[in-house]
DNA sequence: AGCAAGTTGGTTAGTGTTTACTAACTTTTT
DNA sequence: AAAAAGTTAGTAAACACTAACCAACTTGCT
């Protein structure tokens, strides 16, 4: 899937906009606005409303796969890697706090086909690395293997999704790199053999 | 906060309309058809629809914290009491499935002030329980201390809600009692000195 | 090189639907 | 008699989206 400059243009005014009020912020009366041109203009570059907010997830899923790939291609232990991603993905998310609100999204998109389809690859796509990364760890024995990968990466997911949603329901005042570190901390002490 | 009978006919109804098709199923139209009459009746029981998404999210915050108070004060050990508090959630929210479009709307609500104030103090709540709980274990002796109890608890909200999302994910067919339970088995042997 | 034809990307003006909510009236209960 | 709880009929605003038109490039032909 590629985008053209406007199609670009216009998945970040979106972004902005889910990020500043929700998602339902993301009308395309504002979007006209925010782009300082018309309404009808925006139906010249998606073919409707439910295709800009797929562009908008696909855009971004596109970004963190490239960054999460490098990190899975190093050279670096299991343990040594769920910390990069860690960091990764937080870094990330604080760069792009309007992002904070498509993640959560499950719901608010869960009566479009279209859309939850695409989130439910996303987030088992993001399941299914994790969970190799830890059986990866395990055999190479920097993690611990009396509990199951799937569990661990349960625990994993869980504490990077409190963490964000805690950063967010501080206004994204609280340091998110900072309580990531924190979270790195414990699952390392929790996770090693 | 007391409700009258239509009342709390009229949040059930909206539990079940958001259970459906997500919190935009929500409409006073198909309110008033699920309960068969007009829509303006409607307005005789709540000021606005504000206030029955409000009503929603305290009568089944009620609900549950009092299912939480009788496992707090039994006689258990932290780590019991850990364990029973995952059951009645996961019991709960497998008999109102709907229940978890609400839990997880932090982002749906954001926009509306009066909303969004009372699901960021059910969740803050919620976390100062289980770090509490999670302190008396540790200082009972039955929780490791190596861990504060504030990174403990991030681990424990973080499971429960993955463990939730995959299930609403899998379209309710996975078996949420089942995958509790592993969580929980998880979760004990991670926190155990 | 010059120019007609078509494509791309913008405009104004408007449509039909859905939304939450209200006014005014009636029925039922107390 | 009055309060509570329902009705019909309607409103204004917001919504996604379209029709019809226009200007500026690009393209291909002579």
């Amino acid at each position: 899937m590629t985008f053209t400059k406007r199609q670009i243009e216009i998945i970040d005014a979106s972004k902005d906009l889910i990020g500043e009020k929700g998602v339902q912020n993301l009308t395309i009366k504002n979007l006209a606005k925010k782009m300082s041109f018309s309404e009808p203009a925006l139906y010249r570059h998606f073919k409707d409303k439910t295709q800009i907010l797929k562009g908008l997830l696909l855009f971004h899923r596109e970004a963190i796969k490239n960054g999460i790939f490098k990190i899975l291609d190093s050279d670096k232990n299991a343990l040594e890697k769920i910390d990069a991603v860690l960091k990764f993905k937080f870094a990330h998310v604080e760069k792009n706090p309007a992002l904070v609100m498509v993640i959560f999204s499950e719901t608010s998109f869960q009566y479009c086909s279209v859309l939850s389809k695409v989130v439910r690859k996303i987030l088992d796509q993001r399941k299914k690395k994790i969970i190799s990364l830890i059986e990866s760890g395990q055999n190479e024995g920097s993690i611990r293997s009396d509990i199951n990968s799937q569990q661990l990466a349960t625990i994993v997911l869980g504490g990077i999704r409190t963490t964000i949603l805690s950063w967010k329901l501080s206004g994204f005042e609280s340091d998110l790199k900072a309580e990531g570190k924190k979270l790195w901390e414990t699952l390392e002490i929790l996770f090693k053999k």
